[in-house]
DNA sequence: GTCTATACATGGATAGAC
DNA sequence: GTCTATCCATGTATAGAC
């Protein structure tokens, strides 16, 4: 953990943050420096690429959902795993920069398209839905179960309100889910 | 409807689709000028700025939304007025290219803020949601109602299957967002 | 590790001819 | 209404000094 690692950790975050709150395009690198009180080239020994300082924000997000996919592999698609998928999705939010990656990529859909670790991730996604759900389930079980797991992105974004705390955020968003996964009609 | 209307229509048209498919930073007047065989000067006879084009493609969806907060106005904030809300927005939905504005504007968030319309947008989505429910329902409920408006975007973008009629995409985002409206816990 | 300087591409926008 | 030509700002990325 030297002045290295440092640099490159403080590069993150004021990176994710100013990607998230006025977008990735609109986001110079001179400006990330500038936050920082360097400049430009100076990014460039940390990062290769700004798609690299994007990669590097999402990887422990993949890694997490990776880990996800292959539990849900060793079971049965029962009510029980999926509720108990859900929880430990839920339960991923509340660590490390998981819900802010969640928001950065929502908020930048169209600009990250092409990006390879972006894309891997979007499968992932995609992979995770199908643990929860079959193909022919009917149309609205389906919208359903992939707004369970919007619901627990919504409940650290959508809500803007400043006095919740994250408690209050991961419980709301565990409850939505659960009963978007189970509900009347699915 | 002379040529004049007609050559803006199919600017309309194309950029959406490009906005929408590529993203709207990564779409350059350029490359829509090239897909309807003219050049950049052309397109700026029909609209002044970039921004001008965003702006002609989201304003029937504004005006369509100022009618539906006047109408809930005029109503208490009940069970019913609020399913009816719901009924009325999600008919818009099949109408004119309203479902195609809200995937645009879901896609490109944060390359669109700032634009004066699409504020003023964001504005209306907030009164709409504050037709929906008070500032001191419990958080899941809020969260619930505000997915309920998402569930109807949702039904017609967030399943890509290109075999659903949008009878179906209509019927499953109107299912699911009046269960989310008065759920068992709102 | 960070700097200055700069190459190089691209995009939005305008002027003025036809 | 559409064209050619061009301006100008900005962005990513690199070379090379310190």
């Amino acid at each position: 953990m030297g002045a290295h690692t440092d640099t490159r950790n403080r590069i993150q975050e004021v990176a994710i943050r100013l990607f998230t709150e006025q977008g990735y395009e609109a986001t110079s690198l001179r400006e990330i420096a500038e936050a920082l009180g360097v400049t430009k080239a100076a990014l460039y020994y940390h990062f290769r690429t700004k798609e690299d300082i994007v990669a590097s924000l999402i990887e422990d997000r993949v890694k997490a959902l990776d880990e996800l996919i292959a539990w849900a592999g060793g079971h049965p698609h029962t009510p029980e795993i999926r509720g108990e998928l859900i929880r430990r999705y839920s339960a991923q939010m509340t660590r490390g920069r998981h819900h802010e990656v969640m928001q950065f990529m929502d908020r930048n859909k169209t600009a990250l398209q092409g990006h390879a670790k972006v894309d891997l991730m979007r499968e992932r996604m995609g992979e995770l839905m199908q643990a929860l759900c079959e193909p022919d389930d009917p149309l609205p079980v389906r919208l359903r179960r992939s707004m369970a797991l919007f619901a627990m992105h919504a409940a650290w974004f959508l809500i803007r309100d400043e006095s919740t705390t994250e408690e209050e955020r991961t419980a709301a968003g565990l409850q939505v889910a659960l009963e978007l996964a189970e509900g009347s009609g699915g």
